[in-house]
Parts: C-alpha cells; structure tokens; sequence
DNA sequence: TTTTGTAGTTTACGCGTGTCAACAAAAAAC
DNA sequence: GTTTTTTGTTGACACGCGTAAACTACAAAA
C-alpha cells in the first residue's frame, strides 16, 4: 500500500504533482508524467479511496434499493442490479445493495449524509414516488429504473417504452385475428403502491387496443400463480369471445398457463397468451414456453447507472445508453391465430 | 452534516471526549455521555464515514461476488445477496454487488488495497479454488457461500448440509418404494470449473444411496433445458427400471419435466422426480410442480455475511447462525410411489 | 503533609488525498 | 534588454476522524 509521497520521492516530484497527474486537473509536462507514472507502476500505486473521498468530498458509491415487501423481489431486479453493477464499476464507481422492506429512505439518507453515498437508485417506482422528493430535498442525486408522473424534464431515469410495446404486442396479436383480448395486470399485496409502469401500460394498452381494433379488457391479480389460475374461468365466463390474454404480471401468467393444461383448454389454439414481463430464465420453465415482449433489464440497469453517474460528474448526456427501451418480441408456443 | 468539532463545542467537551462516547473505547462518565448525546441529535450528528474509515484503516464496506460466466447468474444468487446485504446493514456494514465475468480476483484485490474494501464473500465455490489463495496471500478476508475443500478449521462460511439433504432425500424416495434412481447433475458449459458442491453432493448421495438400498447412476447436463430434455430417453433406455430422477441441476430438471409431458410418460406415476436446487419462484412455474429440498439462500447469505464481518471485527463465533443448512424436504407434485 | 493511584478528560498528531495560492522558469511581447 | 504572459511545479492546508500519551482532579494510602 505504497502512498502518494512514496511515489513523489521516487518519481523526485512533489506530492501535488502526482496528484494532478492522476487527475489530470493541471497540466503536466509529458517527461515529468511519465517519471510519475513509472514510479506508481513500480510501486503498485493506487490511491487511497477513502482518502480521495475524505478530501475530494465525494464517495463514488451509489447505493440501489430492492424493495422486498410489495411483491417481492424478482429475479428481474437482479438483472437490473447486475447490470447497474457493471455500469458502476466500468465507470469507477461501486454499487451497494440496499434491501428495505418497507421502501422508507431514512436509513439511506442518514448513510448519504455520512459521505458514504453519492447517489441513489430507485425501482418500482410509483407515479408520485415520496421517496424521489425526500431524497432530492436533502441533495441526494437520484436515479430511476421507471420513472413517476414527471416528464422528462432533467429527470434521470431508464425505463420501459410503454407505447412501444403496447403497441408491438397488440400489432402482432391483431395480426393473428384476435378482436377481444383480456389485459392482466398486478394488484399490490398490502400496502397499496401504484407503480408508475402499471399506470402507464394500462394507457398505452388502451390507446394500442383502439388502434388496431381490438377490445381490451382489464383484469387483475395478485402474484401468486393460484390467483392467476382462478382467473381463467371468470375471463372466459365474463367475455366468451376473448381468444387472447395479454399479461404484465408473470406470476398470474404461469398459473393461468397451468391452470389451462389442467382443463384442457388448449394454447395456443382457443386462448393465446402472451406476457409482457416474464424474464428469460423464467419462460424455460414454462410449458408450453410463453411468448413474451420482456424489457431488457440488464441494459435499464446499466442505463440507470450511467445516467446517475454522468448526473453527478456533471458530464454531458452525449453517449449514453437509451432512456427506453420496449423490448423485443419473442415469439414461441403459447400465441397463434384466433379461432374463427 | 455537522462535524465532530461542532458536537464537541456544543457539549462544552473536547473532541476526543465525542468520539470516545461514540466508540467506546475509553470510559466516559454518564453526565458527559448524556450531554454529547444530547448534542448530537440536536445537530442531527453522524459521523463521517470516509473520515471513519480513513483513521480507522477500516471502511467497514465488503464485496459479493457474481460470478457471470459458467452457469449464468441465478435467482438464488440474488437470494444470497439479499440476505449478506440484510445481515451487513444490520452489522453496521455495507455490500457492493461485483459482478465477474471470468472469475477473476485482481481488479478486488486492488479495490482492496485501495482500501474501500474490507472483506469478500465468493459463490461457486471450487474445491481448489485458487481465488481464496489468491485474496488472503494479499491481506483480504474470506468469507464463501460453499466451502474449499479444506476442512473446517477456522475457515469463514456457510455452506449446504450435503450428507443430510441427500439422505433427507434418500430416505423418502427410498420410502416411496424407489430402487433404481438416477442422479442428474452439472456439466460446466466452459471453462472447467468444478464446485464444490457438486463433488460434495455426489459422495453424499452414493453414501446415502447404499444406506438406504438404493441403486444412484449419475447423469450429467448442461443447465440447459433441452439438453435436460434430450436426457429422458437415455435415462429410460440405459436403466429401464429407473423409477426416479433426483437432480441437483434445476434447469435440465424443468427440460427434462416438460419431456415427460410432451412423450406422455406420467410423473409421477412412471417417474418420479426431486429438486435439490430449485429456487421457490421457478417452482411455481412448472406443471406439475416439482417436489424440492432447496437450499435455504437467504438465510445462507445471512450467515456467510455475519460470520465474516465477526471474523474482521475479532468477534467469537458464539451467537451466530449455522454454518450448515440441509434445506426443507417440500413435497409437491413430482413424487410418488414407485411402480410395482 | 506527601505520595501513590485512578478515573476522566484533553492535547496533539496521523491517516492519504484534493486543490488553492504562490512561485520559478521559460516564452512572448514590447 | 526589459516587462508581461504563459507554462509547469510546489508548499501548505483542509477534509473529519481515531487514538496514544499527557494531563487534571480528586481520593486513598503512607
């Protein structure tokens, strides 16, 4: 753990000259950069952090929150963390896993005040998200995988293309013929948080629906797969006609799926099914596998975090990731043409 | 963010007195130690981090690493990250999520040495695994989720109970009447990298297998489903009288389920089949659901983390949790007795 | 009264860095 | 040749805390 003076003395610089040459905020002659940097290399220089943060008055750790109560913790959330994760590293940055149980921001706050955090990164964000504000209010940067009722504006967020997606999923189920198509989504368990994504989906399902035709209709679940399966009858009781269940809510899906394998109600030949956020590793399980249009989570992750960073650096928004992303259709076994 | 300075002034003590009531390490009268406390939640107090850390030579912030490569990273992952950050927060510390590609260790070891870390916690832990070498040779504290194949000595971890679940699992497939049994297991996709736990595993289920008087043949897949699928039939056409199938691999298990289904082999009327890895939300998506001994994640993160910050801190390891989990037997819908 | 002891408190410094203001040297302008 | 400007470098200090060593006050022992 060689230190900044060890380095000064046998590069013959001052200290504040090898600093400069690491930060690059002074120019230094090339000769002298060079002495500089062959002594750290000798030495297997790297510089203190805790030190740097100390006197540079910032951490380079960014913290993301995994609200573990509502509806758990999905494994989607895990893709986000990774690739945040990996957008932190690759930027100089580290990335602390944050669980609450009961979504309050006191303890981060509290942490963000002690100098141990820069910034924060939220998810299942709610279209008038009280944590946003607490958190800006008392200069915390914060970054959004989702976004709230805000547009655009400077807000620093990644998110799903709503629109883009309805609009893909209702294109191609139209395209199979389909006219009367139940929309499935998630109903909070407990402590009611309307997230912002499942507002936005429900607007953008309703204005794809018209479109294309299409009559939409909402129903909604829990997401226990049992309440999912209990849903099949009262769908198909309410509107005979509905020859299609587009769903954003993975649990009710696959217990909807199964409850159709036991009942001998075939998919995709009467109900095709298509689901608009089951993650991959999830569908292999599936029989047969959904068709689904699933958000790239890892890519939002990695959005999120460049664009938190690049927040606080104060660097330009030039080069960063995409602020939305739809996500791709994957066609397989569970969506085919409407029964005539 | 106000600073020791201002504490002590408003206490009317000196500093060293603040930070001796905070820490402490030396014996403060009761009056003294209320007035600084007093004065600390009147200025909303809290101790610099960075400034903490850099005194104290010990930024209390450890690391897990995702290892991205060899067989992806899991729901369980996720699990064990979950409860290590839990356990850290409640421990006063925190956890980055690190995430790597190739299982190297050089780019934390000069985190390390930078001194923004601590301690590590690894995953997929090999029997010899060279990281562990690697990271103490340099100063750095170990903790594993898995365990080397040293013995237990003063080694930080917490790992599966192998010899209980494979008899926990062998007793009741035994009991079922089941005589002939295959064992479906891992194959690394790649670069070779053997985990411990799947030598571990194997011993146990042979040992297991001749106390109960059942015949174990061990099969080996990738973890992807089809080539669990395309397993079936060399497994009924090797050892016709195999009656059931007890996999440490969850997704050639899924593969191999949906194969039944879809050749009408009747599970578990024909086969029975036991999960011993498989996370509690990819259960929910198979049909039939699958009858499982899984690992229990969190809890096992939790215990790692603890045991590793004990471990830094010089705490005994009393009052910690254990350092082996068997996991629950959960019967669900994939076993049942063996055909006459 | 002096000595010894002890509990409680403070003084003083180090941890390793970022950066401002000052400075020397070289180049440019006059 | 002198003055001004530019370029490159450095000394000095601040960041906020932990802690060893010194010190004070006061009680107990001699």
């Amino acid at each position: 753990m060689a230190t900044r003076a060890e380095v000064a003395k046998l590069a013959g610089v001052s200290e504040a000259t090898v600093s400069y040459v690491i930060t690059g905020n002074r120019k230094i002659s090339i000769p002298v950069q060079k002495r500089v940097q062959k002594a750290m290399d000798k030495l297997g220089y790297r510089p203190n952090r805790m030190a740097q943060a100390l006197a540079g008055g910032k951490s380079r750790v960014i913290a993301l929150l995994f609200p573990t109560a509502a509806r758990g913790v999905a494994h989607v959330d895990l893709e986000y963390g990774l690739g945040a994760a990996q957008a932190a590293q690759d930027l100089g940055y580290h990335l602390v896993m944050w669980p609450t149980l009961d979504r309050s921001v006191q303890e981060v706050i509290a942490t963000a005040k002690s100098g141990l955090l820069d910034g924060v990164i939220l998810m299942e964000v709610a279209l008038h998200d009280e944590r946003v504000e607490q958190l800006k209010d008392v200069g915390i940067a914060v970054g959004l995988i989702g976004r709230t009722a805000t547009e655009f504006g400077d807000e620093v967020f990644a998110d799903r293309d709503f629109d883009t997606a309805a609009h893909t999923a209702l294109n191609y189920i139209a395209g199979l013929g389909h006219k009367e198509v139940a929309f499935l989504t998630e109903k909070t368990r407990g402590k009611p948080v309307v997230v912002a994504a499942l507002t936005r989906t429900k607007q953008a399902m309703k204005a794809a629906g018209k479109l294309y035709g299409v009559n939409v209709k909402n129903f909604e679940s829990t997401t226990d797969p049992d309440d999912g399966a209990k849903l099949l009858a009262p769908i198909l009781d309410e509107i005979p006609k509905i020859t299609a269940v587009i769903s954003l809510n993975p649990g009710a899906m696959v217990g909807l799926l199964q409850e159709t394998n036991s009942r001998g109600i075939s998919v995709p030949g009467r109900l095709s099914l298509l689901s608009m956020a089951t993650p991959e590793s999830f569908v292999s399980a599936t029989s047969p596998r959904l068709t689904t249009i699933s958000p790239p989570a890892y890519e939002m992750g990695d959005s999120a975090a460049r664009r938190l960073i690049a927040h606080l650096e104060g660097t330009g928004v030039e080069n960063l990731p995409p602020q939305l992303w739809a996500g791709e259709l994957v066609v397989r076994e569970t969506t085919g043409p409407a029964q005539a």
